[in-house]
DNA sequence: CTCCCTATATGCATAATGCACATATTTACT
DNA sequence: AGTAAATATGTGCATTATGCATATAGGGAG
């Protein structure tokens, strides 16, 4: 792994790009999230399914507080409709700043993965679907 | 994650489909580039750099030996050549079905990619480039 | 009164990685 | 001859991330 990861807001992405391969998806899918409409965890955990994101939900926990310790969303608590108190996020300007530095990451990333599998293709022609 | 990760070789593919996030891309890369020709550690490392690839050793080394584990490789030594010896791994016809199981993933994978940018754009007109 | 859904959080075991380091062979340079 | 560098594989350790189980708590349905 390179030495400036996460990338700085000045370069908006690292000089490295080796994070590309090991993508921790759910932190761009909160982000962009959140920029739609501010939301707490039990929502945002259900939404995440349209991004093929696994379901567990200590982990979207946990990746909301570490978001927050990075300066990227804030969050307070919310208790005006009923049930139990929500935590309610929303996205920073360093947390827009930073969705738009992981788009660059993800174009890439999907480049990769285009070049994978016409490598496959190249090698197994007739399973080219 | 769900309980039939990695797929089966009759399934193909796991049912819930949640590791298409965590996608360990170093593994279908090795398998790929091992079915083009057999070959080691120190020149799989190199070659992986073509897909973005960190060129961690011990990394590589370690998915070689897991990938022998499961019966995806398999490696002799070699030690007709100069130079120190040799674990030259070869594509079993296991590994070559989980190649193809992969590209499976990798198509969904490359999908939510694809999705993820679109809602980006729906948000950022001005910035898709 | 109990069950289920909503909502957040912690503890623990496991897995994967990066980095440092160890080892050994051969080539290249001084 | 001596020493550094490239080739080639491997282990040990600390860190990080995840899944699963569990705890807590409010509120609605039967």
């Amino acid at each position: 792994m390179c030495k400036d990861y996460p990338p700085s807001q000045e370069e908006k992405e690292c000089s490295c790009h080796s994070h590309v391969s090991k993508l921790p998806f759910i932190q761009p899918c909160l982000l962009l999230l959140l920029y739609e409409k501010p939301s707490h965890g039990y929502e945002l955990m259900e939404k995440l399914l349209e991004f093929d994101l696994s379901l567990d939900a200590a982990t979207v926990y946990r990746n909301l507080r570490k978001l927050e310790e990075e300066g990227l969303v804030s969050s307070q608590w919310y208790t005006q409709e009923t049930g139990p108190a929500r935590r309610l996020y929303k996205l920073t300007m360093d947390g827009e700043d930073m969705l738009h530095s992981w788009v660059h990451t993800i174009r890439r990333r999907k480049a990769v993965l285009e070049k994978f599998l016409k490598r496959y293709s190249n090698n197994f022609p007739n399973r080219s679907s």
